[in-house]
DNA sequence: ACCTGAACACCGTTCAAGT
DNA sequence: ACCTGAACACCGTTCAAGT
């Protein structure tokens, strides 16, 4: 909450700290990391049902007025929750734009860090859903949703760049009504789509196919053909692609996928 | 919850009854649709914060004791008001499969009865997302988990269908990797993505896009090309198949929305 | 200026007693 | 066989008193 703001009385002139943090600020900002690392520990451990204030209080050494000076109610805990999920997130968004290639293989390249994003924290991808539903909107802090807004809005003109820069090389051709908008908002939709539903444990083959790790690269593609995004899926391995993807850019997260067997 | 299983020693033999219920169990199942539409009700004028056992007992004739015979818990009832929604959406989506004409829009016409009904029944639909998040699924009851997983192969079916039934026209191709099930899911998710990331009440221009009545349609013919699922939309004006579509299929609908302004 | 924790109102869930 | 509502444990949130 107020943790963040910069009031005159608080900030240091020429001080040292990054960011024009005072040291009480600093320490302010880093509890909140704390919490949201063990509300997080909390989900995890035991599902959403086990996210209490009562417990994170008890899980923290603060008392509950503290919680509540960070987090104006439950809501506002998941929803920063997902702004911290969307924070790492954008980190493995900003490796994936360095990729080596074409423009097409470089929006896939973002799709692969969503998907490997979405294996390595199955939790915090939940609360993505969970910060889309009115449940959570409704309660949580209007300066957290602002925030979230933001972050997204961040990695949105990273793929609105993507696509222009393609459109300019003749890769990519705008049509009436199918601007970068349109397109960046179709991609995130199947993305989005495709990995909650993935979260029902229902037992329809249509849905066990979220099994097979090409599902989310299928998706886009017939998306990115249908925009005519050259190279077309027909003239080039976007396996490849992929799998080269998580080679060069997400190999260490990938073996460590690996190695909790996921 | 048991008010639906049929016992031996409730059954009629050889009664009037529709479905085999005997006046007791129609009772039941009678009330079971008011206590749904009284929840409904309730999230309706004030949010789903709003939506409280306690509420919901008080705005009820009946007991705590009682309503919790028919809803495992609250997250019970959050899914019991998803099923309700499905079920009204597919007899809109029954609807859809008796439009003339070809193939492929009649999958437009699917999109278009997705949309029309997220229009009409905001708060329902926001049930559909909120039935993929943990929270729902964690503590709803198996039962009931169980119907919606039933409910939705129904008309994943339907569309299965329809798409095998293009493959068999010509219409469209099954390549390596992408069978009718592939195609199906794609397009739920994107459907599913769309909407719920217009709940979002973000301003990100590339949300706000929702507006457009025609970005489901956009979205979905991205897709459908890159299948080259015919005709292409190069090739065939699905605007006018999606007004067509509102005009024969849900003038009702459409009329009722517009006197609402929605 | 920030932290504390007792206190409060409400909520979810149960179950012995009633019909 | 079903319904009732009092009772209970826990939860979300606040705020006067403390440092």
């Amino acid at each position: 909450m107020f943790g963040f703001t910069c009031k005159k009385s608080d900030r240091k002139e020429n001080s040292g700290c990054s960011f024009g943090l005072t040291k009480k600020q600093q320490a302010i900002a880093d509890r909140e990391v704390e919490l949201i690392m063990l509300a997080k520990g909390l989900v995890q451990e035991q599902g959403f049902g086990n996210l209490t204030m009562d417990k994170l209080t008890a899980a923290s050494p603060y008392s509950k007025g503290t919680i509540y000076n960070h987090f104006s109610s439950k809501e506002d805990v998941i929803l920063a929750l997902c702004i911290h999920s969307l924070k790492s997130e954008s980190i493995l968004f900003a490796r994936s734009g360095q990729f080596e290639g074409n423009t097409r293989e470089k929006v896939i390249a973002m799709h692969v860090a969503y998907r490997i994003y979405a294996r390595m924290e199955p939790v915090l991808s939940t609360c993505a859903i969970m910060a889309k539903s009115p449940w959570v909107l409704e309660k949580a802090s209007p300066e957290r949703v602002a925030e979230l807004n933001q972050l997204e809005e961040v990695v949105i003109a990273g793929a609105d760049d993507l696509t222009n820069a393609a459109a300019e090389c003749g890769d990519l051709k705008f049509s009436s009504g199918i601007g970068s908008d349109a397109i960046v908002f179709a991609n995130w939709s199947i993305a989005f789509g495709s990995n909650a539903l993935s979260q029902n444990a229902s037992n329809s083959h249509c849905i066990q196919r979220l099994q097979d790790p090409f599902t989310v690269l299928h998706n886009a593609n017939m998306l990115l053909d249908g925009l005519g995004w050259k190279p077309l899926s027909s003239e080039w391995d976007y396996r490849k692609t992929w799998r080269r993807v998580e080679q060069e850019l997400f190999s260490e997260e990938v073996a460590y996928l690996e190695s909790i067997g996921r």
